[in-house]
DNA sequence: CCTGCCGGGAT
DNA sequence: ATCCCGGCAGG
């Protein structure tokens, strides 16, 4: 709760408008360490097909404010699960479909039947 | 290859 | 004021 600010979402510590004599920006591109939250999650969670549901900082590809660091608490509970899952293959097509494993049911489990005796036996009598 | 962030641009 | 992309850099 309190989280979000419906008047003002946007409010960045240097307004656009007021890009004052800063201008340090091309200096700090260059200089700045990129990765300042590691491995960010809005886009990776929901994937570029639900940016809806990204932090408006990930919609607009800002810093991310849901996992702001220097934070404290009330940050997003996160689940230490260990998931395993991680980064299993390699690097994601962006937010891979995450499909579902496989079905429960047997949807498409053909077992055709290697096993006939009849087909044996006439295999064999027709092999002797 | 991928992601994240800033600045700048568009509405 | 709100929204978005281009480009840069690191792993
Ligand atoms: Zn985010």
């Amino acid at each position: 709760m309190k989280i979000e600010k419906p008047s003002a979402p946007y409010q960045p510590a240097v307004n656009p408008y007021a890009k004052n004599g800063g201008g340090y920006g091309l200096l700090a591109k260059l200089q700045r360490k990129r990765d300042t939250n590691k491995g960010r999650r809005c886009r990776k969670v929901y994937g570029v097909e639900q940016r809806d549901k990204w932090c408006n900082m990930c919609k607009w590809k800002k810093a991310c404010d849901r996992f702001a660091d220097g934070a404290n608490d009330s940050e997003i509970p996160d689940s230490p699960s260990p998931q395993s899952a991680k980064r299993a293959n390699k690097y994601r097509p962006t937010v891979l479909p995450k499909k579902a494993a496989h079905l429960p049911d047997a949807l498409e489990l053909e077992l055709p039947p290697p096993c006939d005796p009849t087909q044996a036996l006439e295999a064999l009598r027709v092999s002797v």
